[in-house]
DNA sequence: GATGAATGAGCTTTCATTCAT
DNA sequence: TATGAATGAAAGCTCATTCAT
């Protein structure tokens, strides 16, 4: 006789509070956090408007916990693995690179745009077990995978990894950004036709000319 | 003959209208539009609740104006001219664009996140006169900066300097929602040290190792 | 040289303040005393919003003034005369009598049932010079020429004439509420088919059997 | 399991849906429904600002059963069976309805009156199980009587039945409303010595003369 | 725990009225 | 006297949170 379950739970789903989690994460990732309410997430979740106050402090709370399963869902749902120094050409595997960045960022972005001036909500989420989300896992292997390169020489020693991945996440949140601000183009960005091949060409060959010589 | 006059009109106002844009606007640049009441507009402007339906149609209609004057007039606090072609290095005018980027965003996008999610303050804002906003305008002047430095030669001919104003403002982006979402921090972005000075340095030289011979 | 008349005036007023009666009593003709703001009178009057309090106490007493004017017009508005004693039948001067109440209180009653409830409108209404209006003078007529009639043994001497009056602007209430109760139907009530004729059979033969004998 | 108790319930109420229709018809009764508002229900049932909303989409729908359980309660409070054919005379039944529906309308009346020109209350209320309500089963009811004593041979067989009835509740619409719009009068119409009986009297025999012999 | 009705502060918006001009 | 912007109380309604069951 094991104790009983709540009805509400999914496959795979151990607890109300995981439910909860599930539930509002699906919500944030479908209409972001700005409207959400707590009847909201109560009637996604198929339970009482009250019960997520047994398992967390508060809206904010679980809100937070909701966009980290978010992100988390987000990046184990990107396709494949990241290209490894010395497999293709570098313009190739940079390209991957932007293009797994921008997908990740379409899914990610206009949930924490919501969350932006919810102080609680964002201290709340600071202090979950990995706040490290939110793409930063994404810079880490490019940085990675640039030093690869450097070592096959494939890439200028000089180079900087972590400004290249700086960079790179910056196209996607200007390309994101862009799209959430205007509301009447599509969801999901699609860039300008050649923008994502110019922005790796300029990663790969800078502005400066040719040194005389 | 005349109606009555406000009294809580600053120095230079002429309307009590300009005063509650003006007010609203102070306020959206120190808290952004996330929970920005009618009433706190009204505190602010130390006007009577109900005083901006005699001059918006609604509050979001005020909001978008307020919004608008904010990007104006963080535009118009970026000191000094932008680099023009020929000038100085392309190096140092790259830093002066990127530095100028920062200062703009800094102050523009933490109102912009808040709007994002509140579909009718971005109609409004649509339909302001200029919605060119944003820090478009910043996109455009480097852009056609670059173009001049390809006809002097101190940058490749086959750049392209569009993705390269994507590049310089994502790096705003990023590092400006980078501190929002990490309030503990500043509130104006300090780049890391030396971050400012490896993605103009990518920027120029980009990744790819000289070619070979 | 003559003052100077409000721009507003129109042909035949001689004061703003008849103006703005005008003006009120119009509305009221079209939408009743309902959802009439001050705003709405200054409006349709051409006026601005405060003139109203330089000629009456507050919005109530115009209100009622308006009232006062909106009866007066309909009553003039009632075509010809109503029936002499001795012309024509009974009954088709009945059924004059009758059409002529059905009339005046399709334009007047809606706009008394939205001042039930209101109090101050109703005690100024009441103090005006004709507190009479609302049908009352209709109601003398009838009864009066009912009256003549008597003396011209065409109506039994022993009718009451003061219950027959108040029968028959009964019956324009019933019909004219009928209709504002059920706005799906036509604005002016078209009474069912026979049923003025069968009003008019009963107050002339009324429910008695012929007396036996 | 259960959630928790109203605090104010009265006796005999089941649930704070029926709390609040009791209360917002107790306000209906009293004062009609033309200058209630959500806090005032909300402080008359004894029971939170917001409550209503649990319960019903709007103020509208409140107020619309309201009026219905005020109808329901004015018919349920009136004394005795109406009369059956045969009973007593006609003169007497007469009289009998013309009291009934004057009860009845004084009731009722008011309150409807203030509905007028609030076309969601009506829309509301017509889509109540019995939009019957408002007088009109005392209509019926009394055609049927009179058509019951025209089978008696008690009422001229050429008589309208339903002119009749119309006739009859058009003097109480006279007689109430002509209160409600001289509010310096008693609350309950106590129509003038007489009128009754002149009421009935016309009714009986009309207005013609004996036809000569 | 789970329930879901009750709570009440707070939101946007309207509008009769005032009053400096 | 006419103006019309300013006033501010009050309206209908939402929603995070509590708590008796």
């Amino acid at each position: 006789m094991s104790p009983r379950r709540a009805a509400a739970l999914r496959d795979g789903e151990q607890s109300l509070r995981e439910h909860l989690i599930a539930a509002a994460g699906r919500l944030v990732a479908a209409r972001g956090t700005a409207g959400l309410t707590v009847r909201d997430i109560a009637r996604a979740a198929g339970v009482a408007d009250g019960v997520l106050y047994n398992h967390f402090a508060d809206k904010e709370e679980l809100v937070a916990y909701a966009l980290h399963a978010h992100v988390r869902a987000a990046e184990a749902g990107l396709s494949g693995a990241p290209p490894a120094p010395g497999e293709e050409t570098v313009a190739a595997n940079l390209r991957a690179y932007l293009e797994r960045a921008l997908a990740l960022h379409s899914a990610i972005l206009p949930a924490f745009t919501g969350v932006v001036g919810q102080p609680k909500v964002l201290a709340r989420f600071a202090g979950l077990p990995n706040p490290m989300g939110g793409g930063h896992g994404l810079r880490v292997e490019l940085a990675d995978y640039l030093r690869g390169e450097q070592r096959l020489g494939r890439v200028r020693a000089e180079a900087r990894p972590d400004a290249v991945a700086v960079l790179l996440v910056g196209v996607c949140h200007d390309l994101v950004l862009g799209r959430l601000l205007d509301p009447s183009g599509p969801a999901v960005p699609e860039p300008a036709p050649g923008l994502v091949s110019d922005v790796v060409d300029t990663l790969l060959h800078g502005l400066a000319p040719p040194a005389p010589g």
